[in-house]
DNA sequence: TTGAAAGCGCTACCAC
DNA sequence: GTGGTAGCGCTTTCAA
């Protein structure tokens, strides 16, 4: 691997005949001659010439480079962000970062802190966690920001919101149509932003259908398949009169199907069940699972399509695009 | 969001009173007097000062950076080597930059060519078909590159591999054990790399269990579930003899399996299903999945360990790491 | 040990 | 329109 030497625009300049400020020039098509940029070409072609993306952005000041955090990319949700944030960005020339910080806040902000260096133009956070000291970073980021996620409504950055407590009341509400009445809950942690919002909408679900709220009719599973295996069969151990249980994302309702399965109990001829997030667990489960979407595809789109318009120097006031839920029902709660 | 001035070395110097290099060596170690360090520290404080990634780039001729570029993140396989690589090289410093190419032979080619303009100091690279032009490409890399995936023996980088010739060997001899005389193999492309290798291996299995090969009962699907289950339902429709089906990945034998349920087959009773790579998909499905293990997750590990090294200014030559296969047999196939 | 100065490769301003 | 030239913010010689 014998490191050549890369070229430089005074090589082209050279070998054109030419200074070096016209082949800048020619390059960034800031001339009329064609005569000129004919040459330059040439002469770029002959040296096997690329410009340095890091001494254009010394002097440009802006790196074509954008960053995307958030906890984990196995994680189906963020993953469906991804996949709509790349190709977003790339089709106007940026490239993607990727921090996967692990639910460590510190990591979080440490990201956030680590923007005055200036490797990237902006950047898209999506934080498990909204701490007081998240917010104060968010007040003076070194770039744009755009956050996925709940956000307290005085700190200045766009922001899209998924509404997963309208998404939850919404399970809640298609179960207790379906027939429902004895609703169980297996959320994710209390203290996580989506976690709060499931919560919230679940107990709102259950108010809107006229059913009493029962604390045992709930546990909490860590977002995670196990988790809410163990504690659907705890819980329909507990209160075998449940009749549908609602995780708070489709691993956790996999895992509670399973836990059903293996209970002897039917889905959902005996418990419905309903997850969120709608991810292709949910379409290819048996039987094929009933899930909120939260739009986290477009939640991703619509956060790149914000953050290039700052990128562009828009500079009105800080936007907030919430996404609405949808549920996609079948079989596991007809 | 006012654009407030970065301070730099310079406010850092006027401020400690001291020289702009004194700061440098300060702050990069290279200095051995304790109270030069403090008062630089300070000074840093004071002004808040955080170094610019991309002028100490230009200067140092690294930027702390690392592509990987592969198809598709949503693809299981190489989202496991994500979550393996991100970390690895985060732990040393390195950030991560992401190309999803779409399956477009001529964007990973872009990918590779953008090399020489030295915003990345290496490249992971896992393509899904190995092209003469990606050979060529892969003959002087403009930075190190390790490739994950099956390449032409006298291609001079690092190269990491999957065993997915055997992987789909086990599989069938597996099957065979298990009693199956009649296996049918829905695979992806031919034109893949990890298509052919998984063709052939299931051929290979055969023979060694002394089936005879029938070409009736191979299918291509794309990889995806919904041509998973086209293919099983018109496979099984055609064949009704079929008692094993081995899918190129997970995918495929999920689709694989749902079609199995709606034509009545009962798994692994009537037929037995195996998938591949693993994912999660085979393990919370019902029946859990048998899934052959191609190591996805150790290849990015080894692919980003790999590459360090390069960048650490190993000069040895090239290296070839084979990842042998594992099989996990779960309810489907027993 | 410290400071002055020379670039890294590029863009953009200025005269011509 | 074209060519000098002054930096962008840093690291690293080189002398003192």
């Amino acid at each position: 691997m014998t490191q050549r030497h890369r070229p430089t625009i005074h090589e082209v300049a050279k070998v054109a005949g030419v200074s070096i400020s016209s082949v800048s020039r020619a390059l960034n098509g800031n001339t009329s001659n064609a005569d000129m940029v004919a040459r330059v070409n040439a002469a770029v072609q002959e040296v096997g010439y690329v410009p340095s993306m890091v001494a254009q952005s010394l002097k440009t000041r802006h790196t074509g480079q954008v960053a995307f955090a958030m906890e984990d990319i196995g994680n189906a949700a963020y993953l469906e962000m991804v996949r709509r944030i790349q190709p977003t960005l790339r089709e106007v020339g940026y490239r993607l970062l990727l921090h996967s910080t692990g639910a460590d806040a510190e990591d979080e902000l440490g990201v956030l802190a680590s923007l005055s260096q200036n490797y990237v133009d902006g950047l898209i956070l999506c934080p498990l966690r909204v701490t007081g000291r998240h917010v104060e970073a968010l007040r003076h980021p070194a770039v744009p920001v755009v956050v996925i996620g709940l956000l307290p409504d005085d700190v200045p950055v766009d922001n899209v919101r998924a509404d997963s407590r309208v998404g939850a009341r919404m399970a809640v509400e298609h179960l207790h149509e379906a027939g429902a009445r004895r609703i169980a809950f297996i959320d994710g942690p209390l203290d996580t932003v989506p976690g709060r919002a499931r919560h919230d909408g679940y107990r709102m679900g259950l108010e809107a259908c006229g059913l009493k709220p029962d604390d045992h009719l709930i546990r909490f599973a860590d977002f995670q398949f196990e988790g809410g295996r163990h504690s659907a069969r705890d819980l329909l151990t507990q209160h075998p009169d449940v009749d549908a249980v609602l995780g708070a994302n489709d691993l956790i309702a996999m895992g509670a199907m399973h836990a059903l399965r293996e209970l002897g109990r039917h889905v959902p001829g005996d418990v419905r069940v309903v997850g969120m997030d709608d991810t292709p667990l949910a379409a290819t489960s048996f039987p094929p699972m009933s899930s909120v979407s939260l739009g986290s595809a477009d939640r991703g789109r619509i956060a790149a399509e914000l953050l290039l318009r700052r990128l562009d120097g828009d500079g009105s006031p800080p936007e907030r695009v919430t996404v609405p839920p949808s549920l996609t029902i079948r079989e596991s709660s007809r």
